[in-house]
RNA sequence: GGGCUUGUGGCUUAGCUUGGAUAGAGCGCCGGGCUUCUAACCCGGAUGUCGAGGGUUCGAAUCCCUCCAGGCCCGCCA
């Protein structure tokens, strides 16, 4: 078979959503155990705070469960202290009494107790009610935790923690140039596109970067197409698409002529060796598709900082360095071809990366790659389609052979049509042009139906940011080691659990501050539902830590939904203009501290947070 | 065949790395709510052998083993 349409960053042709590939990974499967958390947030939180006193209580999330963790050890003398989500019953509960039951031989619940008399005497814990019920001890945060929350919730910027020195380098879509993005491919870039605003929002510097494969077989045959093929683009036509036809057509033309891989093979050749011609044939089609490319992803509001050109890594003599270096090491062969022998890793399969007519294969130039990135960031984040794991996993045991920087890996599975998996060069696809095109018609005519008083551009405006919020929502809510079949009711559904339904929470806030006027902020709270909406909202800044921590994006959509339910619930049962005196004031702050936090989970998740819709 | 991975109500899905309090949610279904801050909303109801079976544990959707089913990878392609 000629070409299987494997895109190097995968988008996906098949089913199955993704997974989380870490260096440890690999042998054994059970790499989850060894998962070393390599951004100690919380140390760093410490150190750049400082002297300074809790400032604006922007962490206290944080703090107060590193707080009780901290004191539970000491209490109990236990490792690990038990902490875990409270639930309905408290904001923390701890475990620790089950543990001690056997070595105090002595009832759980009575040990719980115990406990939490002595925990009720510390100081640090005085704002916090702390009681036993049963064997757990629940950990109920007080009012001055809501007041600071609060307090920090109104500011501009909320949920940003401080900025780190590391510099990390993140890899998302690589998509290869040789057709319009499609829905399996925008999984990549939204999982990296939100990752990447999480890194920032978590105060990492970070390049994004997209790794243009412009030498590889697909090119060529892209290359082939347009020489020996009459397809000059359409009008109008986007490049990317257009290079799809052609690639599309240069396939059915070497079905009919299986010699035509001759001459494929020849152009492979002669751009690796760096003829003119050929070399300005193959940047001539993968620039066209790129352009493309890069306004689709700006509608999707996905943006790379740089784009990296596979070839460079062979005109800059990177890759033969690379594969130099390699041969000194004792897993080195070199018969007719030149491998790595991984076994020592666990891999059985030879690691070839020249082949026995003398060219570099995908591999090497990944390895020079990767070796770049490694001298110029102290973290590489790669975001690749599952089709990667085991080449992932064989690029991190090579790296570490030769003792460079290797990558973590997000890996996500694919998204496939209803009627089979996508194909380029089947021509079986849906693209994320076509997707958006349909998204935002519906959306308009949405729009149109509930505000038919707003004029024509205001609601095409509200119709593409509805649009973008539902595409990217949809994807970035599931989890990425879940395979998903794409579905057009579903994309073009705009209620509960979607992306409009938070930007509608937040536009719904956005219309009680407008009618509001000016107000005196008061930062205290008495019922209910008040103070379960301001403890997710102080929940922010604690997501934003543990999506870059475990590299799980779609923490921050169950997040943003979460806190758009309980705003609603809010909304529905406690009146806020109509109120008076301090509830009245005390009200409208929590309204503006979920403004601000929805505005900056929206644009942490890449969506657009509208002020009326 | 080997490695990796997924399997939670009719459908979609969270929870699984770090085992704990009656397994959360949406769609669909049934019944309510717009003279009241935007109904892209809210409230109530029915729906679960957490793929199956063993094991570890005071306690398992979560950890271990076996099995079943789907998927991915196993190229001198990228």
């Amino acid at each position: 078979m000629l070409c299987t349409a494997h895109c190097r960053r995968g988008g996906g042709y098949h089913r199955r959503a993704h997974q989380l590939c870490r260096p440890e990974q690999y042998q054994g499967g059970d790499y989850f155990k060894r998962l070393r958390r390599r951004f100690d947030t919380l140390h760093s939180i410490r150190r750049n705070r400082g002297n300074s006193p809790l400032q604006d209580g922007i962490l206290m999330f944080l703090e107060n469960k590193a707080l009780i963790e901290d004191v539970l050890k000491k209490t109990t003398g236990l490792a690990d202290p038990g902490l875990v989500e409270g639930g309905e019953h408290a904001d923390l509960a701890s475990t620790a009494a089950f543990s001690l039951a056997k070595t105090r031989k002595m009832a759980p619940a009575a040990i719980a107790a115990e406990i939490a008399g002595v925990l009720a005497g510390v100081p640090e814990l005085k704002d916090m009610k702390i009681e036993a019920k049963g064997p757990y001890i629940n950990f109920i945060f007080g009012p001055e935790y809501i007041s600071t929350s609060l307090a920090a919730a109104v500011r501009d910027g909320y949920g940003s923690l401080p900025a780190k020195h590391q510099r990390t380098v993140l890899e998302h879509t690589s998509a290869n140039p040789n057709g319009p993005l499609h829905v399996g491919h925008i999984r990549n870039s939204i999982i990296g596109d939100t990752l990447a605003r999480c890194f920032r929002k978590a105060g990492y510097r970070l390049e994004v970067q997209y790794y243009v494969n412009d030498m590889g077989r697909q090119i060529a045959i892209v290359g082939w197409g347009y020489t020996h093929l009459d397809m000059p683009a359409g009008v109008g036509e986007k490049g990317d698409h257009h290079v799809a036809r052609v690639y599309i057509a240069a396939n059915r033309e070497i079905e009919k002529n299986p010699g035509i891989v001759e001459e494929v093979d020849r152009l492979m050749q002669l751009v690796e060796k760096g003829d003119a011609t050929t070399v300005k044939l193959f940047r001539g089609a993968v620039s066209e598709c790129l352009e493309g490319f890069k306004v689709t992803m700006s509608r999707l509001n996905v943006r790379h900082d740089r784009f990296v050109w596979e070839s460079d890594f062979i005109r800059n003599g990177d890759t033969e360095k690379v594969l130099a270096k390699i041969s000194h090491l004792k897993e080195a062969h070199s018969d007719d071809k030149f491998w790595v022998d991984l076994t020592g890793a666990g891999f059985e399969k030879e690691y070839v990366l020249r082949r026995s007519d003398g060219t570099s294969v995908y591999a090497a130039r990944d390895l020079a790659y990767h070796i770049w990135k490694g001298r110029n960031f102290d973290h590489i984040i790669d975001v690749l389609g599952a089709d990667h794991k085991l080449i992932g996993a064989q690029l991190i045991a090579t790296l570490k052979l030769i003792g460079e920087k290797y990558p973590e890996i997000v890996h996500f599975e694919f998204v496939s049509l209803p009627e089979g998996s996508m194909s380029t060069r089947a021509g079986k696809f849906v693209s994320a042009d076509e997707l958006m095109d349909e998204v935002i018609k519906q959306a308009f005519s949405e729009v149109t139906v509930r505000r038919p008083e707003l004029d024509e551009d205001l609601r095409k405006g509200i119709a593409r940011s509805v649009a973008l919020a539902a595409i990217r929502y949809d994807i970035v809510k599931i989890s990425p080691e879940k395979s998903t079949v794409f579905d057009w009711k579903e994309a073009l559904d705009f209620e509960r659990q979607s992306g409009p339904y938070i930007q509608y929470a937040h536009a719904r806030a956005c219309s009680i501050l407008d009618k509001a006027g000016e107000f005196e902020e008061v930062f205290e709270l008495e019922n209910e539902n008040e103070i379960t909406l301001v403890k997710q909202i102080a929940k922010f800044p604690y997501i934003v830590d543990a999506v870059v921590k475990e590299l799980r994006p779609h923490l921050l959509a169950t997040y943003a939904r979460e806190l758009a339910d309980l705003f609603n619930a809010f909304y529905h049962f406690e009146p806020v203009l109509k109120a008076e005196g301090r509830t009245r004031q005390a009200r409208l702050t929590l309204v503006k501290a979920t403004q601000n936090t929805l505005k900056e989970v929206l644009e942490t998740l890449g969506i657009d947070a509208v002020r009326t819709m």
